[in-house]
DNA sequence: TCGCATAATTGACAGTGTAAAGTTTACACC
DNA sequence: GGTGTAAACTTTACACTGTCAATTATGCGA
């Protein structure tokens, strides 16, 4: 399983992880503008060309980096879920709430996460590195799908409400004061058919 | 009541209101990356630098063209509220089918719209800028807050929904295939207590 | 030892935002 | 009519960016 990850052992050790992990740094000092091809190799020691060889240009490192990105994600979510109450209903809460942890601790992250759009070159690699997480949040929705129904309308509830609250948390919309995380908790208990009385 | 509107007598007839345009289009044509000063100078004819002094650099073209975003947006609401059944929960229902209309025909200018983030300079103009549409969505809440309890609660939670959903479509999570949009206004019935039985 | 593929460097180029200085125009004032 | 002045716009220059082509260096198998 020589996979390809055991590709750099030339001049630099390891070279592509440490330009991934410079990337993430460059991002959460400056946000997605500061995160640039020659900042990275400046950062990580190497000439300035060296990572439009490892990643295909600049679009490449940005993918590479979400795909980190995405890891992260997932365990954030999984960590609070697992955290809480192992009902139906409390794991879908700590999914939930490990998802609003996450772009609120790692807001560069999430933007970059999303920051690729439908019509992009590299829309089809972003949806392959995303099924994993998304996979986690499927999962804890799938007690509340009334039988019969597509799971994807439930889905597509909760998806749409938590990122458009940790979206226009990061938009600023809510002003310097606390962001209602209740509000959003609170419809989501009137998402789907509970499976069981909870409490 | 001269406004800021006639400014530019003395070259060109009113460039200010030409290079919004030139931005606009270019922003249709090529998304978010395409919409740059000198594009937008050479569009309208002037030299490189004629946007910087009309705009305070590209950060004051967007936002200038952000606020004839919001212009539009709230028009796109309105229209579909004023088209549907006037009860509360059908011009709730016609202002979020408005806000997905306009995220689906105007992408690039939805982006814009909301790709300030809160630690930005131009932060508060943006939400200036955007009191009238909220305000829109916020009168289309109101008849759903219950008595006692704070209205930002209600209009978080739709403004998440909607919002989440439209930014969903936009980074192409659903795939090629219609987005479930009936599951978003599903919810939305799901939303606050109805101040009379709608049916 | 000899290729040779890969890693990385170097140099160049076009496009970008921005700043400073200069030029042109319109207009108020005497 | 002449003059000064402020604004609109141009010109020039610079640093930074992504990308490409050519080149060098390194490690490895034959």
């Amino acid at each position: 399983m020589s996979d390809t990850k055991d590709k750099a052992s030339h001049h630099h050790g390891n070279l592509r992880q440490a330009l991934i992990e410079a990337g993430i740094e460059l991002l959460t000092e400056g946000g997605l503008d500061a995160l640039t091809l020659r900042k990275c190799a400046a950062r990580a020691g190497v000439s300035h060309a060296a990572p439009a060889h490892h990643f295909d240009g600049i679009d490449g490192l940005r993918v590479a980096i979400a795909q980190e990105g995405f890891v992260r994600f997932r365990h954030r979510m999984l960590d609070f879920a697992d955290a809480g109450p192992q009902t139906p209903r409390g794991r879908l809460h700590g999914i939930c709430k490990g998802y609003l942890a996450f772009a609120r601790e790692e807001p560069a992250l999430y933007d970059l996460i999303f920051s690729f759009r439908a019509h992009s070159k590299k829309i089809t690699d972003m949806r392959e590195s995303s099924t994993p997480s998304y996979q986690v949040l499927r999962d804890a929705c799938a007690p509340f799908v009334p039988p019969g129904t597509d799971p994807l309308i439930i889905e597509t509830q909760v998806w749409s409400l938590v990122h458009g609250f940790a979206l226009l948390i990061l938009t600023g919309r809510f002003g310097p004061g606390p962001a209602p995380e209740d509000a959003v908790l609170a419809l989501l208990d009137r998402i789907g058919t509970p499976p069981e009385p909870d409490r």
